[in-house]
DNA sequence: GGCAACTATGTAAATATTTACATGATTGCT
DNA sequence: AGCAATCATGTAAATATTTACATAGTTGCC
């Protein structure tokens, strides 16, 4: 898959980069929602794009002498990522959620454990839905211009907000039939 | 974190099951939008739980020579699955989504390369959220009762065609930000 | 009886990811 | 000058996942 390569090419295509630039970029606001790679995992990726003729690499000293690797992406590198950013692919079967897996399977848990644990999510999702919000309020008061990285960082932080909103929402529905039953539907409280 | 062997845990905690039932149950409709395994996963994965003593098989014959073995679930291993569900987790950081990770470099496109990706991304979206509502509305007419694997598996169905609507809201948003701009906000169409 | 689709189980190799081990420089603060 | 936080880069080992290789029986249909 590379979908680690391309996911650094297309960093390294904005900018020319460290390895450690790219790890912060992984844990930055935007990106963690939806990529994220260890910098044990970037370093050797990185000795491999060399290899592969897809980055470059000149070595700057900051402060007295601590070496810092700049990567700049090769046109071999350009056109290589193009090709993949281009390539229209097919919908992920599968999007892997360890709390969907519990929910799955919350038979097996009292009513009232169950319920700790979606009111504990949902504390926790409406939190980070609120962050990201925050976010998108002050970063994107203004819709950005087309062609620019700010466009792609705009589409995607309203998307984590539109994931955690939903996320939200659908945990409050666990809650209320566990609570509550559904609207409408008398449900059978006594097992 | 062992999640294939809590997800394997759970399924033949609630019947007994062979290797392939299990890789059946990870590509059907409801535990596929979540969770999934390849064969060559689940197998090995099985003999680690019988010599963790997890589960047991007995082999059982179909046909005239067909051995298969029918995993169970042994007293230990309810009590180490138990306590997996039951433990509180923080959520998870990433969600890692490879169209969303396209859409971030979006700017590398032209308007129209990436608005065909976007349309082509949406009919799949639409696709699968209008075939999840169809498997929502036929199976779960009514509200199945607490203490089910039904129960599990309408609240995960639930989840994934809100997970897919949102989706598909998203999509919708980036395409009119391509077409139209936002609604209200005039925006620089002309690069 | 032949064939296709499906049932059934495994291993091997490559790739991807996480956690731990390991080292050293720089910056800013007190 | 000392200290903590951060910058910076790497390897090792374990775990997780995907793709390919490999084999064989069963069921249902024509």
């Amino acid at each position: 898959m590379r979908n680690l390569k391309y996911a650094i090419l297309g960093l390294v295509n904005r900018e020319p980069m460290t390895g450690y630039d790219i790890k912060k970029a992984f844990d930055s606001r935007g990106l963690t929602n939806f990529w994220h790679a260890e910098h044990s995992q970037i370093y050797p990726e990185m000795k491999k794009l060399v290899a592969e003729g897809l980055v470059e690499y000149e070595t700057v000293i900051r402060g007295e002498k601590l070496e810092t690797k700049l990567y700049r992406i090769t046109p071999a590198g350009k056109k290589d990522f193009h090709d993949w950013l281009r390539d229209d692919v097919e919908i992920e079967r599968t999007y892997k959620d360890v709390f969907r897996l519990r929910t799955f399977f919350n038979e097996s848990l009292s009513q009232e454990e169950y319920l700790k644990l979606l009111r504990s999510q949902l504390m926790q999702h409406r939190q980070k839905r609120d962050m990201l919000r925050f976010y998108l309020e002050t970063d994107f008061s203004t819709l950005p211009r087309f062609k620019t990285k700010q466009m792609g960082d705009y589409l995607v932080l309203d998307g984590a907000v539109r994931r955690e909103t939903t996320y939200v929402e659908w945990l409050e529905h666990c809650i209320d039939v566990f609570e509550n039953g559904t609207p409408g539907e008398p449900v059978d409280l006594i097992e």
